[in-house]
DNA sequence: GTCTATATGGGGATAGAC
DNA sequence: GTCTATCCCCATATAGAC
């Protein structure tokens, strides 16, 4: 068989959900999109939220899986060693950026997606998100805080989030910026930005405190 | 006069926009929040579109005003000497981070209602806000690029972005992280919080390059 | 300038035939 | 499993009295 009505749902939001966000996409437009009627989204997933949870859970569970494996073998590697902060950042980066998870169309879709979760989502969503996200967040914490022991907690949190803050408004954003009278435009490569965000991040994670921040030995 | 029609419908509006975004925010709840009627929004304000106008042109230029008078009296008192990164940053993060803009019981919401603005916004808003803050970009790239002759033009304009990035969730965001089993809020002191996007913004900037992206000098 | 009442459209969800 | 027709709610916007 060729798709399952199933599947062609998933696909037909997932693309949109990537692209225009979740609020701002229609159960209509995914349906037109799709070439299916009203009742099969129901029929299928239940809900508006149903679905959105479900392109979701396609994607998430197989980053996240990647994310821990990469930080798994490194630290594995290294034994009681810090990993250098470049190789932390990458690992969790990377499986979001590159292409390799599935080579089907979606497939550079993904980033996005993801990114919109981040920014997009709304209070149930994000509920719902912290399930499938949780413990990662916690596992690169906990790597990173190893990596640079003269942070205290909370710089190491607040730099984590900037540091997803960055990814996300990097793959979303049009990255369009006024440059004198026109607007320029940079369409963006994601293997391209992954280079340049983890050299981003890695230099700002790293960054000196004066000492306001620094953790008090005992 | 204690506060006019319209100062009221632009105070609830932009208390609403700030804190729940601009596409969850019906006129409806506007209307419950400033104690006024659907008629009086279209009265003052034309549509919808013409609110969120207005809600933003209030803010958005005070704060471009005062980010490149910054920029004007560093450049000023260093002549052609390359200006520090961090007095840059500090430049562009500062006038929406500081409260001192006005003491309004809005001057709170500032960082969040502009935040706001570069996550949320659609494409139409986009466009309307490209005017309110065009020039501001390209004089803070040229600055950049000055003081960082060692990249080329792509790479500056990549890093502004994430800064960009970093800025608006740090500061949209609840900043929830899950830790373990518990979920970790960050209430955010914007003061806090601009001191240490300052010191992980130019770090990131600063950052060296392998040389890929490196200028190539004649 | 301010209000009430209403028009018009789009959204998610469901019933019930096939 | 799939479709059509329809329900009900919520959104923006406007008309017209005061």
């Amino acid at each position: 068989m060729a798709e399952s009505t199933k599947d062609t749902i998933l696909d037909a939001a997932e693309q949109l959900f990537a692209t225009q966000g979740f609020a701002a996409t229609s159960l209509r437009a995914i349906i037109k999109a799709a070439g299916v009627n009203t009742a099969a989204i129901h029929y299928h997933f239940g809900s508006r939220a149903g679905l959105v949870e479900a392109v979701l859970a396609r994607r998430a569970g197989p980053v996240n899986a990647e994310r821990l494996r990469r930080l798994d073998a490194m630290e594995a590697r290294r034994g009681d060693g810090a990993i250098p902060v470049e190789d932390i950042v990458d690992a969790f980066v990377r499986p979001v950026l590159e292409r390799h998870l599935e080579a089907g169309a979606s497939a550079s879709l993904l980033p996005r997606l993801l990114g919109r979760v981040i920014i997009d989502a709304d209070d149930d969503l994000r509920d719902s998100v912290r399930g499938a996200f949780g413990g990662v967040a916690s596992r690169f914490l906990g790597a990173l805080s190893r990596s640079l022991p003269h942070l205290d907690e909370d710089e190491v949190f607040w730099r984590m989030h900037f540091v997803i803050g960055a990814m996300a408004f990097g793959v979303v954003m049009p990255c369009a910026m006024r440059d004198g009278e026109e607007v320029r435009f940079r369409a963006g490569d994601p293997e391209d930005m992954a280079r340049r965000l983890v050299r981003f991040a890695a230099a700002g994670l790293r960054a000196d405190v004066p000492h306001a921040s620094a953790k008090e030995r005992p």
